[in-house]
DNA sequence: AATGAATGAGTCTTCATTCAT
DNA sequence: AATGAATGAAGACTCATTCAT
């Protein structure tokens, strides 16, 4: 077996042609994973799947690891776009509502492709993960700090950091479980009700007094 | 590709020789993991660091996975017997500080063998947890749900699953969290700070008035 | 132990130069048969023999077994072009003339590569035997049976199937165990008499009169 | 692995428990090679299906091939009074008699347990087939080459070994590719029909005029 | 650029056999 | 004598990766 090969694709594919082809293997990746799961997602699996040999394969990806990145790149970038807005208009809010959007926003980035989703948060060494991933959380931390910065006198929280953290690792925590392990509770009267619950249970936190 | 073999150890050894090789075994494989991950624990390699054979080796375990699987049951047992002695003190005391034992539980269980704890967290396929770890979670979902129904009204609280799932939830993350990616935030004065604001951020939630 | 794979090849090599690879594969096989027996013709074994990777052996044959029926298959294929032919040839003589065709060619068939022959009637699993071998069994059955029919008024015989069952089954056996464990039984004078002999029982056991 | 290991058992068996001991493996190995075939027949599991640990096993027997050795010799020993006996007596009835009884014999042989027969023929590499057999084989060959000697008169032979040879080995195969291969031509009407038939086969060959 | 044949290190697993108890 | 834990050589097979065409 070879040596870890870098995780960044080999060229940025300028042409047509090699964007159709380095696609199909992102797209043929996260199919295999959905479908079949981690190990069954071999390069020679991959390509096949794709319609392209192994050889271009491995023209455009440098090893498996790196197409597993891709993947994760790429869904990680349509969560980004979900969240990202979200939470950019959320800013603009007074709390309670902008709490409430942030469960919303994480509830509905849960539910970008919840399949694949599941399959790379419990089978995909976490190694893999490209930078991206880090950009993304990173970039909601500053944006909650910001925002709870900016409220700080409507606010009974010593800790700014402490807050933040907790804030985002609930969020993040009780949509994850929600989604992938009680999807009926996201669903009508209880699903409005468990948004609501976790609205307070932020909301309750920060404030000053009873919410 | 081979059959996967079933999680369940083949024998228990119940000669004093053999329950040596087979606690070898399990030691060796944790120590694997911690140090080298879940893909570096080949059966060789594993059998090797235990100083046992091979053969000895599939005597008593069908596979890697039952050698991974025996580790995550020794662990969880660890784990359980912090966890369900805490809890079934904390059963007991008034809601504040019930809410902070269960914090503080949370974070001590995490607390255990961290490094183990990463390993198996994030690297494990979910396919070879065992019945075990399902049963302590569980259990805990029970405790808390039969407290939280005693304190009913004390509470301000509609739909009991949905405030259980909350709070072990939580719990669980921050703890999770904070001992694996922030570590600093749990010793000394910001640790104090931290179990404080998780405790406050069950209790508000939970509680009618303010906290 | 691994599942049984299928026993065709997986792909028929169509460039020139995997052609090349099959073909040594089988040919190794082969020697490998002759020279030290079922036993000893492991994959690894066989690739080395062949020259050839492992993983090569493997892209065309999906385990040893299909190996040995690619073997079988090749030998039944040439005794196929000497049997078929003289049988055809055979079928528009005269019975005593045709009989003695039918022991000549047996003796023939036997004699294309009796150490091949040997080791396959006497070391290969059945099972591991292909269609192919049943074919020509199956066409030999069907002359014999044709011929013994449409001469059925020259005939001494009750019950077709069971005299074509014996013409060939002894036929079979007596330049079987003839030129595997009597050679000398084929050569010079006695050679001669050992057709003649065997022409003479399937004539007398045939024909009504005296023969 | 290590070394072929001779074919004869260790040593006689002399005490009653021994006795018993041996005779439940070469019993167990015999069900295991019926039901399960050869591939199957480990050393390990013959011990287990015996119900002695595999330590007696290699008291006793000093390898596997030993006991399937023992095995043979048991089936041949069975068959061996069957055709023993009845080649005697027909030693002293003329010849017409003498071929049917012959025939007859060999399907009886064949009859014995016609499972492990063919497990034995199929499947057991010829190598491990000890002197007993031959000596069946011998002793066959011996009295029937005695009988045609004496009646060389009432024949029609000019070579003995070679009418001994096809007699021989004629009604072996015929007998064999009976009873394994198409065992209904064995009973009733046909059955009968196909013992004349191959009756008549060595009685017209022998014969001096048609039979 | 694309292709796909070839590679071989490394994994899993079995099983005949030994030997300490 | 009996036991069964332990051994490890050997075999089957996969899959990431390379490279000649």
């Amino acid at each position: 077996m070879a040596r870890k090969p870098p995780l960044s694709p080999r060229k940025s594919a300028s042409q047509e042609r090699s964007r159709r082809t380095v696609d199909s293997l992102v797209e043929a990746t996260a199919r295999i994973l959905v479908k079949e799961g981690y190990e069954k997602a071999s390069t020679n699996r991959i390509a096949s799947v794709a319609g392209v040999s192994i050889g271009s394969l491995y023209q455009y990806f440098p090893g498996k690891d790196s197409l597993v990145a891709a993947v994760v790149d790429r869904h990680t970038s349509e969560l980004s776009q979900v969240v990202r807005g979200a939470l950019v208009k959320a800013a603009a809010r007074p709390i309670k509502l902008a709490a409430r959007d942030l469960v919303a926003t994480g509830v509905e980035a849960h539910r970008v492709d919840p399949d694949l989703h599941r399959v790379l948060s419990e089978q995909i060494p976490k190694a893999s993960r490209p930078r991206n991933v880090l950009a993304v959380e990173e970039g909601a931390y500053m944006l909650v700090h910001i925002y709870l910065e900016a409220h700080q006198d409507e606010l009974d929280i010593d800790d700014l950091d402490i807050a933040t953290f907790i804030c985002l690792t609930t969020v993040e925590a009780l949509a994850h479980a929600a989604v992938l392990h009680h999807p009926e509770m996201l669903t009508g009267e209880t699903g409005k009700r468990f948004v609501d619950d976790v609205t307070r249970l932020l909301v309750r936190y920060l404030c000053r007094d009873k919410g």
